[in-house]
DNA sequence: TCCAGATAAATGTATCTGCATGTACTATAT
DNA sequence: ATATAGTACATGCAGATACATTTATCTGGA
């Protein structure tokens, strides 16, 4: 008998969301990642390379800063991410004057990449939306955008506390 | 060419969204996951520890597969975060009769930690729920159950479809 | 009894994540 | 011109994540 496909018993589903905010968003995002994961395997990216490669091709090219900020994602994380990417000559270094700066931008293997990934993620995208309903999804999202704000705020006035406190 | 450079500029908040789906709860599960561990960390635990002590500790004792299911991680990744509480002697296996099953429950210092680490995490959550409003979180929390509840499912039928095509 | 199939967890490999800190370069005030 | 502050990125370390596979154990027949 199939492992997933067994019987009654593994019906059930996955208990109730935890009450913790935190814990429920990592729950969320970690199966929403699997599904993507799992569609956009055919192109060789995970989700978290494609939404890099995305903004990237959007702005043409892009510095480690500004993905920083749009993606909202740690500097030395997205260092170790654009390294890979760079290493598969997926991105190039674009020269830039401010030698501290390293601007990025897709190959032709990039963009090729990023075609074939683009269908995929549309597919994964519309399978999700398509049973969870625009609107709700479009509720969701600005509660969604709401907390990030909150989030990154909130931190933000810690951070700072934390730092008087200790005299720096 | 007037990159966002310093000053009043950097005052704007993280970009829009992203319109997908998948980025847009990494990015806020980013977010809300650094704050929680920052207020969390005078206890010595991230939020991804204490909301496996916390299940453990709910449960009196809980094996892998039970949690597993109860925070939808998956299993691998589980035994590695197990390992290292259980390293740290946080919690400590239970002499289980099926010898293939690892069941876990607290120590008494991860009874003590848990009682460090739950006011700490009750702050965190005060502060984003005061700022969101429950009400707001409890429609955000529905949809994002309905969400995972999708991607369990039509990740189950893609796994289904694809292991049929392969002949497996 | 013995073995095939099922189940629970562990392991190899690779990526993602981020804190604390370091390095390289730029801009500014003197 | 030069110290100094500030900016942009890199590195060391540690944990979080999960796919593919393996190991250990259990269970139900023949």
């Amino acid at each position: 008998m199939e492992r997933h496909s067994a019987g009654v018993i593994d019906r059930r589903e996955p208990g109730r969301l935890s009450p913790c905010v935190c814990s429920t968003l990592r729950m969320v995002s970690r199966a929403v990642t699997q599904l993507y994961d799992d569609i956009l395997r055919p192109s060789g990216l995970r989700v978290t390379q494609f939404s890099i490669l995305a903004t990237i091709a959007r702005r043409g090219e892009a510095n480690l800063r500004q993905l920083e900020h749009a993606l909202v994602i740690d500097q030395t994380t997205l260092t170790r991410s654009v390294n890979l990417l760079e290493r598969d000559r997926v991105i190039e270094r674009v020269p830039n004057p401010d030698g501290r700066v390293k601007a990025m931008r897709l190959t032709g293997k990039g963009k090729r990449l990023l075609d074939v990934a683009r269908p995929l993620w549309a597919q994964a995208q519309d399978r999700v939306l398509r049973e969870l309903g625009q609107p709700a999804w479009g509720d969701a999202q600005r509660r969604l955008a709401r907390l990030l704000h909150v989030a990154v705020v909130k931190r933000r006035l810690h951070r700072d506390r934390r730092r008087k406190l200790s005299g720096r």
